[in-house]
Parts: structure tokens; sequence; C-alpha cells
DNA sequence: CACTTCCGTTCAGATATGCTTCACAATAGG
DNA sequence: CCTATTGTGAAGCATATCTGAACGGAAGTG
């Protein structure tokens, strides 16, 4: 196999028809460029080069080699281009997975943001909540994954995952525009206590199972009337004023008429949203700039949602 | 710059998936392989392979890198290929010379003979005599020459060149055909002293040069009547009556009626017809077949003049 | 669950490769 | 004729690359 270096050096002499000049253009002395050619020659089975007076000059084989050298080089910096793209973000793909309140309104800002620093990305997102995003991510079919976490900032687990925390997704209680709540401004959770419930089941039930953790530790276990697949479907029960319920403002992006949103005066645990990736590609400007992406989008959400109505103080909770 | 084995390497392994099987593939031990992907993700700045399970899988970038390097690697072999075909003279061209004569009967044979054995040899066949011929060789824009020496077989000097002995040419007796030794089967150049005397100048008279010479060694001076440029003229002249004259064998492929050619009792010196070659391209095969065919022709053509009517026995000259 | 097997990686050492320096032959030009 | 220039070859040295052994992790097996 005939040796790259060695098919640079050819060139560089028949370009300057001159042992001495391709050496001052590649940097090396005359002798390696001879002994480089020599070997070349070799491993050829043809002279490329014949001497003519003090100089030499290319045999029609010596051009003949040089043109397929040509296309050779060429060929080694397409490569290298293209991987230059890659790493650059220029060209390539990144498959994200996030839960469903996140792929309504974080994915959306960041998707934009992402095409906007990187327009040759190629984008592929996927809906799913943590357990499938992490085996999905052990699995290498997964770049990023939008998660909800049971530990917040600093408290996370170090695995063989990296991890950034997005944002903390605070609880909001949604009451139907006519309840008698409805008039204030915040909400106490024990107040509550005796309505009948509208959950959003979320993925295996997960959502409502935080409604009813979150209820409990007020001390009192909710009563559901109507289970809702999705938060939307949820405020939709709610805006019929058979119940009331919990919702994250990450599922606010999309707001149903007839249903009112209350902070709740004791904040209560909120959903730790974590972005995950995998280590081997986490250095990939795809990657990164994903997750850039997602911390502006979240950073965008927390200045949005503070301008809301119902954003007012809360208490802190023991 | 990217180095072409290790690309060997990176398309052994996603080919193979595996180290240990690209390892077996191409001869070396899993720990060479290891180490080569190693430097090229050095080199290219990303990571090529991945871990999976106990064996390893290709990133995005390791198949896109792979992709082109089979592209890279296409080239190289593209460019062995061509360097085969030359070599082997499927491709290629040689540039030969030859003196007028030789391009009119030794010239068309060799040629046919050697586009049955090369096809796809390009041979640009140029008229010349011996001078012009070294000049054009020295400054290499000639392969081959047909050239006439003033030495024989075994008396070659040894210089920058390679000869081939071809044949040695020798003259006859060109007579109009009523003359009256044209009812002779031989003829002694001595009995032609008193004739009137065509001759064939031939380049830059050499032809007329080498008459002179050898009447003056058979002991008189030819009184020339004519002159024509090439034998064939000569011929021509001769064919009208106006004189006699001396004719190579080689210039008799063509025969001009009216003319009988006669041996010459005593051997005159012949021409001495040799092939040169430059050494630089002497072992490539387009050469080697050109000299081959050339003395493949040259043997031909002594088969051929032997069985043709003046080609009787004669005496050996002193 | 312990054990084995398989796979890839890492480290140290042997070997090969390639570059530089120096010397020399050939050639063109003053 | 002398000199500068060009290409080539030999010796020495630095680097690169391969091998072999040891290690760690992951799957299969009893």
């Amino acid at each position: 196999m005939l040796d790259i270096r060695r098919l640079q050096v050819l060139v560089a002499v028949v370009d300057t028809g001159s042992v001495t000049a391709a050496a001052n253009r590649l940097g090396f002395t005359p002798s390696s460029i001879s002994q480089q050619i020599s070997q070349l020659e070799r491993e050829a089975g043809v002279a490329l080069l014949e001497k003519q007076g003090r100089g030499i000059r290319p045999t029609e084989a010596g051009r003949l080699l040089a043109e397929h050298a040509r296309t050779v080089l060429r060929a080694v910096t397409d490569a290298e281009d293209a991987l230059d793209d890659l790493r650059e973000g220029r060209t390539g793909r990144v498959r994200v997975m996030s839960f469903t309140s996140a792929g309504d309104s974080l994915l959306p800002a960041a998707v934009a943001r992402l095409r906007a620093t990187l327009p040759g990305l190629h984008i592929a997102t996927t809906l799913g909540e943590t357990d499938a995003a992490y085996d999905a991510m052990r699995a290498q079919q997964l770049d990023v994954a939008v998660v909800l976490e049971p530990f917040g900032k600093g408290e996370e687990p170090h695995d063989d995952l990296v991890r950034v925390h997005l944002l903390d997704d605070p609880y909001r209680a949604m009451l139907p525009e006519g309840h008698r709540l409805a008039a204030r401004k915040t909400v106490e959770l024990t107040d509550l206590a005796q309505e009948d419930w509208v959950a959003a089941l979320g993925g295996n039930g997960f959502c409502r199972d935080d409604t009813i953790d979150l209820c409990r530790r007020a001390g009192f276990t909710p009563r559901f009337v109507a289970h809702a697949v999705e938060f939307p479907a949820a405020q939709a029960y709610v805006a019929t004023g058979i119940g009331v319920g919990l919702v994250p403002e990450l599922a606010l992006g999309t707001r149903h008429d007839g249903v009112a949103i209350r902070p709740l005066r004791r904040a209560t645990e909120p959903r730790h949203v974590w972005v995950l990736t995998r280590p081997e590609v986490v250095a990939t400007a795809a990657v990164s700039a994903t997750v850039e992406a997602l911390r502006y989008a979240a950073k965008e959400h927390e200045k949005r949602i503070a301008t809301r109505p119902h954003a007012v103080a809360v208490t802190a909770s023991a």
C-alpha cells in the first residue's frame, strides 16, 4: 500500500520540478526527499524521476502517479473537512428525548436556538420518561435526555452519565375559574383537602403519584374524580368545574380557558429537571450546543414565568 | 494529515465490528489496533469507537470517517492499478524514432506485433537519422531509436545508452531491367565502375556517402548522374535506365518495376542496424516489449529476404 | 453468586522507520 | 578551469510502531 506522505513528497517534487525545492516546501532536507522517492519507486516498481542535467524530471510513471496522488490527497482532506464539520457541529445528528411537558415547552425553544447556532445539525426528538431515557442512553441510542430526577441541584450521584441541572419546576394550583378559592391570589394546599381532584397520570402514572405525595405531605389524601393522560387534558377537566388539581409550571405552555392558576403559598417540592448526556459524546459540539440551548431555554422559561400573574412570591416551606 | 494505514485499520474495525477481528484480518495484535485507533482519535479530535458491552461499536464520527477512508483507500488502489497498467504496458506510451528505410519495413511489422502483445500501448513513431536519435534520446524526448551505427555486433561502446543489435543490412546492386549485367545472377561491384550512377542521399547525404565509400574500397569512384532523396525514388531513376546504384535490403520493402536487384558477389560492409533505449526506461514493459517486437521484426525480415531470388550466397569479402 | 471466558486497553521493551548531517559525484555557468 | 548547485548515499539518532504481558470490565455458566 502506497504511503500517503511519500505521495505528498512526489506531488511536491513534480510540482516544483526539483528535489531541493520540494524539500524547502515540505520543510525537509533534500536527502530525505530523495530517500522517500527512492522508497516510493521501490514500492511502485518503476522509476518516477530521471536525471536531467543536474536536476531531475518526472518520468511518465512519475507524472501519472503524481496525478493519482493528488486525487488521494484530495480525498484525505475531504475526510478531514467532514470530520471538522462533525466536530464543530456543522453536520451531524443529535438524538434528544424529553418528558412530555418539557417537550411541549423547553424543547421547542431549545431546538429553535440550536438551529440558529448550528444550522447544519440534524435534531431528532422523541418523548419518553426518565426510565426510558436511561435505557436508551445506555443502549447508546440517545445523546441527550431531559428528565425528571428525584434529586435537586448539587445532589446528583456520579455514575456513568453526565448531568446538568436545568431548572426546578414548581407546582401550581389549578382551579375552575368560578371556584371560590380562585378569588385569592395564592392558595394553601390544605385548603384543597376536601375538593374533588383531577389527576394527570403522566406516563406510568408518576404525575398522579407526585400529586398524591404532595397532598400527603400537606396532611390529606386527594379524592380523584377524573384521570387525564397529560396536563393539557387535566386543565380541560378542571375547566368543566368537576375538580381541582396541581400542575407544574412547565406544563403551562398551553393554557385552557376557564382555568385559574394560583401559586401555592408554601412552596412544595418542585420537579427537578435535569439534562443527561453520555460522556462519550459530551465533548462534541453537537451535544454541548444542545445542552447549552436547553440551559438557555430553561433560563428564558424562568424569566417568562417570573412575569406571570400567578408567579407571586411564596413563603418558603418548612 | 491522516495516516492511511490507520484509516485501513479503522475500516477493518468498522467492517468487522471488533478490534480483535480487525487484528486478525490485518495480521496484527489487538493491542496494535487499539493503539492505532487511539492515535487516529487523537488526530481526528473525536472519539471513533465507544464501548458496548465487552466489545466496541463505532461512533457517528467513526462511521463517517470510515466511509471517507473507503474513498481514500479506493483512490490509492486506483493509483496502484494505474501504475500496474503502466508497468505492464497495458497503458502508457513509447516514442520510437527510426531511420527512413527501417521506418518503411521493420517498424510497421514491429508495431503490428507490439499492438498484438500490448494493445493498450500508445506508440508514437517519428523518422530521423542517428544523430537526431541521439539528441532526442539524451533530451529524453525519445524512448526507443532504430539507428545505423558504424560498428557491428559485439563492437558497441558502453556509454549511457542501452544498445541491442538488430541486424546487418547488406547492400544489393540495383540495375535497369534491360541492363547487360542484369542477366547475371550476381554482380561484382567493380563491374559497375564505368556505369553512370544514381544515388539516394538519405537524410544528410550519408547514404550517398556510404555508396561512395563502398565503391572506393572496390577501387573506383562512382560517377553520379542523378540524386534521389530516398531509395524508393532512386529505384525509379534506375528504372528509367539512366544509371545503376546500390540499395540496402531494408529499403526493398517496396520494389519498383523495371529494376533488377542482384546480390554483390563479394559481401560489402553491411549497414549495422541497432536499437537504442534509455536505461531509465529499459526496464518498463512498454520499452522492453518494443525492443522485443523490433527484434522479432528483424528476424522475420531476415527470414523473408532469405527466400528472395537475389539472396544467393555471396563470397565473403576480404 | 463465584468462576471462567472473552474483549479491549495499557504499559514496557524490542524493532523498524525516517530524518539529519556529512561527504561525494555530476553538471551548468562564470 | 574553477565554483556553485543539485541530487545521492552512508552513518547516527530520534521517533514511531509492533509485540507480549498484565489488567479491568462484561457476559455467560455452573
